[in-house]
DNA sequence: GCTCATTCTGGAAGCGCTCCCATGAATTTG
DNA sequence: CAAATTCATGGGAGCGCTTCCAGAATGAGC
């Protein structure tokens, strides 16, 4: 007994044999009942090849009789590695989070840092302080890993990560030449595939409305928009395009902007499904039908793209797959710090409903 | 210096004069810095009032310069105490995860928890060798506490943690008599008002698709269904409830079976938006007009209710103030764990919508 | 049978921190 | 002015674990 200071005399307490002391056996009381040091269980738990088959079984035996479970704190206080990655999500806008993205993404990491027997942190950050609390926790050196999810162009955080030496992959890209190891959706291949798909139906004046280009993923969906149209070899016109902010609202005012200046246009292209949402409400409200005189894209295939009425024809990305590549990227990262970083892009896939069929004269059931 | 082991010349590079050594400072290097002993540098860190006013400004001073932040490891190993809680939510549904439901929990949860200077740790447990894995992991006594969301009637884990001692909260009850702390909106007032409204509205013979029983939110749904029909005078009948499974899919089966069942009915109140959505396409496909034929209320208030055709009428629950509710219950109980068990139930409100309007006759906007 | 290489094993040194305890300074009191 | 009290302080003992190191045990080689 070593915790026990209070009383050393023949105590009349017959407590039961069993768990030695609260907070669960420890590998000194392991040691003790398989009869070899501490060390030696320690390697015989941690799997260590310079154990003997006997150690090792009477180690086991002891662990489970014990119910022994290593004390991660210890562990980590020792070791240096918390056996954590955290996941940091800006939920500056409303119900950012709310969005299947993210739950896909978290999803898919969980999935991997469960294998991985790892915990996973989960890090909302919604304001100035949350934000100075999470550069000071980084600092601490209290993960092993960093996800960063949804990243703007000039965020700090990155490169602060960087400076840190702190494994890091990030949802998406910051720019163009990204540095750190990312994963993401093919932004500029789907929305590229979208507009193709908008122009073998057969329409001729397609307007898009972007995201906020402060973000990578919008600018990246709109240069997919724009190749698609050169491609076709329709010069890209710049009141074609409407800049919103992903929001629903945002994407109904983009609408009616677009419907003043260019009232001719039978089809929009929206950076997601949000933004398409509010579109379609404008459209319907300016006496447009969907999709017999506009056809409508979204991107990101949420929920709602297939509640609307019509449909929303959609971009879907492999999001859970994202986030399973985001953490395998990762822990290969955090399991050998030199290796170099990664990039990788996730094929889209468009799906096709009512709001934009594949030829313009199939009717849109109601 | 004690780490440090790469290079001690002045180097040239200008960063800032801290950071000592990789893993940054100790609280030795505090103390020295500081001229105190190590034992008062930790005091005057933790704001014990034991110390002078001259030594708890000299380490400040020396924190700030050293940009010193604890061991979380070290402080866990000796107070152990963890600071960090775990909210466990088991997906075993598909997406059940990307229900906003969650991420506003999680979202209120993540306020208050970071408020405490605290971490979160995100669970997701989709088998039964991630359910083991949880077991072991809270064993090991690595979270100052648990949150539950989303508790099946026979599921042992809250079980397990009442017999830790682990301070636990729940989302939610298990069933009428929990034991535990929970918190929760007010599913039986809700749905009664949700039944009234109709009832208010006109309607006559309202059916109800049910959750799956083994759930209380489901049984409770129902419960308040049957209250509010009982009110009214009329006698609940078992031919107008479907208990389905909190799927579109299954929503649209349980519609069309009340239909076949009872044709004549002209409400139906369904316990998810998501389940009342898959109704509303069956509804349509049978060719009865909602709300002229047959009103639709749902329950959650979901993204999806308001771009259905027509929106739905829906029951909002506050789920950020549950999250936070949930957080600041399980953080007192942290603190004081012997703290009598504490049970919330927060008010719920009617979302009122075309596909069941306040009275018979006013027109849906399609 | 004895030496040398090859495993295994136990002892011991910390990881960075909190907290108990004894010391000594500062303060109060008879 | 000495004795009693208070209070900040530093020393030190761990928390439970990993890992280095040296020594014991085993096996191979001549």
């Amino acid at each position: 007994m070593k915790r026990g200071t209070t009383h050393d005399g023949p105590g009349p307490s017959a407590s039961p044999p069993a768990a030695p002391h609260p907070g669960g056996a420890t590998l000194d009381d392991v040691a003790a009942l398989a009869g070899v040091a501490r060390s030696t269980a320690s390697r015989a738990v941690n799997g260590s090849h310079e154990v003997s088959e006997k150690a090792r079984a009477a180690v086991q035996r002891a662990v489970a009789e014990l119910g022994y479970v290593p004390n991660g704190a210890a562990r980590a206080l020792v070791s240096s590695r918390t056996d954590a990655i955290a996941l940091v999500v800006p939920e500056t806008q409303t119900r950012l989070f709310s969005e299947p993205y993210f739950s896909d993404v978290i999803s898919g990491v969980s999935m991997e840092v469960a294998a991985a027997d790892m915990q996973l942190l989960l890090i909302l950050v919604r304001n100035e302080g949350e934000r100075r609390r999470l550069t000071a926790y980084l600092r601490s050196h209290r993960v092993d890993g960093v996800i960063l999810v949804s990243v703007h162009r000039d965020d700090p955080l990155p490169t602060l990560l960087e400076e840190l030496g702190t494994p890091t992959v990030l949802a998406g890209r910051r720019g163009e030449n990204e540095s750190l190891s990312y994963v993401a959706g093919d932004n500029h291949g789907g929305a590229r595939t979208a507009v193709q798909h908008l122009i073998g139906a057969g329409r001729t004046r397609i307007a898009t409305i972007a995201g906020p280009l402060d973000m990578e993923v919008a600018r990246t969906r709109l240069a997919g928009y724009r190749d698609a149209l050169q491609r076709a070899g329709q010069a890209p016109t710049d009141d074609l395009v409407e800049v919103s902010d992903f929001t629903e609202e945002g994407g109904g005012t983009a609408m009616r902007a677009l419907l003043r200046r260019a009232p001719d246009i039978d089809a929009v292209f929206c950076a997601s499904d949000v933004m398409a949402a509010g579109a379609l409400q404008a459209l319907r409200s300016a006496g447009r039908r969907v999709p017999e005189d506009v056809a409508l894209v979204g991107f990101d295939d949420s929920i709602i793209a297939r509640h609307t009425t019509p449909a929303l024809t959609s971009v879907r990305q492999p999001v859970e797959e994202i986030g399973r590549a985001i953490a395998r990227l990762l822990l290969d990262q955090v399991a050998e710090p030199k290796r170099p970083r990664r990039q990788l892009i996730l094929p889209t896939e468009l799906v096709v409903r009512q709001s934009a069929p594949g030829d313009r004269t199939s009717a849109a059931k109601s």
